[in-house]
DNA sequence: TCCGACGACCTGTCTGGTAGGTTCGGCCAT
DNA sequence: ATGGCCGAACCTACCAGACAGGTCGTCGGA
């Protein structure tokens, strides 16, 4: 019963130190006036002087907040309301890795369930662009082929574009958070795939899910990016990461 | 092409501003040394001689690491490593929605991508405490059913209870960063069921989900869990909410 | 042996100041 | 009249020092 505690996000102004303070006034300052993407923020002197704290204050609270990209600020820039964006999940799972608090399977398991949902969706709602960009990106892994780090590129850029093409914001920023560990995890996969055979197998996988999307075939887009997750766990597995 | 930006996490140490580089020292130091959840940091006047930058610069690091919960700070306490936190995500997602960048479906179609996985982890994963945990939420929510305040937290908190039955970390703190969100719009598609019929029926599909876990039925469970999430969108689309 | 008080250490906050970047309006040239 | 250049006002980035209050280990007494 009652679990009214933990939300640092718009309670009663008084409570806790300065700075938790100033993030909440500013967080409600956002809200209020309803500001978006872009909007100009006051400036720390100004917002120093409201708050009647000291500038230092106001600073680790802009600060704060930048770091999570909810605001944007810089020398000289006014504060400005900030886009959403990847980096913050990506620095968090990344944390989450080195701090042994989660496996790499684990991590492959959230992203499996999500972009079997992006790929199904993607082959609902792609535009001819997109679809024209995702096959584009699977042909450029296979023209790549000898050149690992260039498949990599390719091959992050396919699932993010295969994101985009879901029209939801929140998938392509969870998409994109991976990665951070998935830069570190893809040589390993890639190495560990016993042969050539293996390896351009797994851009065949890349090319059948394309062509599902290209097809508008949101169950065959699933299905073979359920093969793609499962044979690219596979060969994580063989390399011993847990 | 060549995407090689971006990423803050652990370049070369020269670049952008002096918290920039304090925060991937920070962070490099975490890494390097190995430390886990509950580690102790080094003191910021320490970190700040190390580095050669006034503590003003070293505590703007150390406060924005502490809004990411990737270290625990507090006066007079000494910083230390942090546990993985629902809440950051949870911020960052209610930014989002308050600035317009994305919608309360949107989200709802994460969650439910997210929590029909959930489902059938828990089904295959749950043990007898856990299955009995989310069987007596749902039978709470039953019991307090006049009482819409409580049937709010008992359905958050079997949400959770079912995402921690899944044995992913990862799947618990997604479904956590939802709360927020969730508080919000909960309300909303409660009173916009038109009777007690509609909304006794809400409750009847958390039960139902219940007996699919706790028969270790995964497919049960994730069909469950869609009828529910369906059931829910429904009434947030009636109420308006797009 | 256990418990409480004390002191060293640390963080939270303030003040005041210097250097360097941004922005915007006015002015000059076309 | 218009478009580009320039400088002044404003703002942020960072620094140094200082003080109040909290934490935690330690030492002495019961």
């Amino acid at each position: 019963m009652t679990g009214t505690a933990a939300l640092p996000a718009d309670d009663r102004p008084a409570s806790g130190g300065l700075v938790e303070r100033a993030v909440t006034a500013l967080t409600r300052h956002i809200r209020d006036n309803r500001l978006g993407p872009g909007d100009p923020l006051p400036g720390e002197s100004a917002f120093a002087l409201e708050l009647g704290v000291s500038r230092a204050v106001v600073r680790e609270a802009f600060r704060s907040m930048a770091m999570l990209k909810l605001i944007d600020i810089g020398n000289g820039r006014r504060p400005r309301v900030c886009a959403i964006d990847r980096s913050v999940l990506g620095i968090v799972l990344d944390h989450a890795v080195q701090t042994d608090q989660t496996s790499i399977q684990q991590i492959y398991d959230v992203r499996r369930t999500i972009e079997l949902r992006t790929a199904a969706l993607a082959a609902l709602r792609r535009d001819a662009t997109e679809a024209e960009r995702i096959t584009a990106l699977a042909a450029a892994m296979r023209a790549d082929f000898v050149d690992a780090a260039k498949v990599m590129e390719h091959d992050i850029a396919f699932h993010e574009a295969v994101a985009a093409a879901s029209r939801n914001p929140l998938f392509a920023v969870l998409v994109g958070a991976f990665e951070v560990i998935t830069r570190q995890t893809w040589p390993i996969g890639w190495s560990s795939r016993a042969n050539d055979a293996q390896r351009m197998a797994s851009i065949e996988g890349h090319e059948a899910i394309a062509r599902g999307i290209a097809a508008g075939d949101p169950r065959a887009a699933e299905a073979a990016m359920a093969e793609h997750f499962d044979a690219s766990v596979m060969a994580l597995l063989a390399a011993g990461v847990t």
